[in-house]
DNA sequence: TCTGGGGTCCTAGGACCC
DNA sequence: TCTGGGGTCCTAGGACCC
């Protein structure tokens, strides 16, 4: 028998648009638009006013990171390739993506709810879990100061979720966006859970929603209502189980504060699909680009790595992955390009290539590792193949 | 006008060992 | 010198999330 628990959901609201707006005030009330990799930074004109690229005429292969409530009103979505979103909202303004400053703001709100609640689980740059059963004070008062204390520091709002478990917080985080605070009392399950999508589930997909739909479940309701014998049929044991559960509204899982990362990746996507033996010297150079900063992120978060994985996107969006187990922990970005290099071997290139990535996996702690320093020895020869 | 980059978890088959 | 089962590791792919 647990206790009852009080899980909160912090959700920031458009988090890399609102601190993009932060710098730029002036875009307050604009659709903006931020996301690709080449789009300009704000030039300043002669007349020392601040020129913004629009999204009209944007080509390439860029798709919108984020977008303002303003362009969400005009269908431009995360994910929309900026193309599309060109033709939806040709004269939203579109900023390049700025890593360094949301990362700064990712810290500031999270040390704000860290004063008010210690214990908080990270779910990415703009998501946290905060445990506040052991916490004084009512919900709703909990809540106002966790906003509060979060504007104090960053100038930005969130909107929150209080129920008694992650699943419903998450769910509940998102009913009143922006700004808001919703509090679901444990009664309430039927009356503002059910009626919801299915697919509002964390963990419920495209796919499996697509599922769902074929066997006339569209609603949390209705997945509570269907016979558990029918979902363990079409989705296994596993997640057929899972999902009777969380329509339930039950999920136990606990607030976690830390835990050790598990692969460290780098990827990229060309501007044009590249092949393999037409465009092998570019290729080979943004291996070895990859494999070397691959190597600086493992040295900087101080981890070594035991299995090194590639990851090939084709033109026709065909994903392969190869990885190899090696004798030794690695670390050195050479050692890395000769594990990658021996799977890419594994693969046939014959399609033109999208996407390249390189991943480190089986980490372990540098003071753990058992690596061999191999940096001195005299580096192979680099080939794409 | 197609679809980024960084992650986690799950499944499933084969190798290998006991 | 036949049959069986469990456990772990490795690899590949896929769903999903932010």
């Amino acid at each position: 028998m647990t206790a009852l628990r009080r899980i909160a959901h912090l959700d920031m609201d458009a988090f890399f648009a609102s601190v993009e707006l932060l710098t730029y005030p002036e875009l307050r009330g604009h659709a903006v638009v931020v996301g690709g990799r080449n789009a300009g930074a704000p030039t300043t004109s002669a007349e020392g006013e601040k020129q913004f690229l629009r999204l009209r005429g944007y080509a390439g292969r860029g798709v919108v990171t984020t977008s303002t409530y303003e362009a969400r009103a005009l269908g431009v979505f995360s994910g929309m390739g900026l193309m599309k979103s060109a033709a939806l909202a040709p004269e939203a303004i579109l900023l390049p993506a700025n890593f360094e400053a949301y990362r700064h703001f990712s810290r500031l709100f999270k040390e704000a709810v860290a004063s008010v609640a210690p214990r908080v689980e990270d779910r990415g740059i703009d998501e946290i879990y905060i445990d506040l059963t052991h916490v004084e004070g009512d919900s709703l008062s909990l809540g106002k100061r966790i906003k509060q204390a979060v504007f104090d520091a960053t100038g930005l709002s969130c909107s929150i979720g209080i129920t008694a478990n992650k699943l419903l917080s998450k769910i509940c985080s998102d009913l009143d966006k922006p700004d808001g605070i919703t509090i679901l009392e444990p009664d309430e399950l039927k009356t503002r859970i059910w009626p919801l999508a299915a697919k509002k589930i964390n963990g419920i997909g495209p796919k499996a929603n697509e599922k769902l739909a074929a066997l006339e479940i569209h609603t949390i309701g209705d997945l509570a209502a269907a016979p558990t014998e029918l979902l363990l049929a079409h989705f296994g044991r596993s997640t057929g189980a899972w999902m009777a559960q969380v329509a339930q509204g039950i999920d136990e899982r606990e607030v976690v504060t830390w835990s050790e990362p598990k692969s460290i990746s780098r990827e990229t996507t060309f501007e044009r699909d590249l092949h393999a033996k037409h465009d092998r010297a570019r290729l080979s150079e943004i291996f070895t680009n990859l494999c070397m900063r691959l190597a600086d992120d493992l040295q900087r978060k101080g981890y070594a790595s035991r299995t090194i994985g590639i990851k090939l996107k084709f033109a026709d969006f065909q994903v392969v992955t190869r990885d190899l187990t090696l004798p030794d922990d690695v670390i050195d970005g050479h050692q890395i390009r000769l594990a990658a290099t021996e799977c890419l071997k594994r693969v046939p290139l014959d399609q033109r290539i999208r996407l390249l990535g390189v991943r480190a996996g089986s980490l372990r702690p540098v003071q753990a590792a058992e690596y061999v320093d191999r940096a001195a020895q005299p580096t192979l020869p680099f080939e794409f193949e």
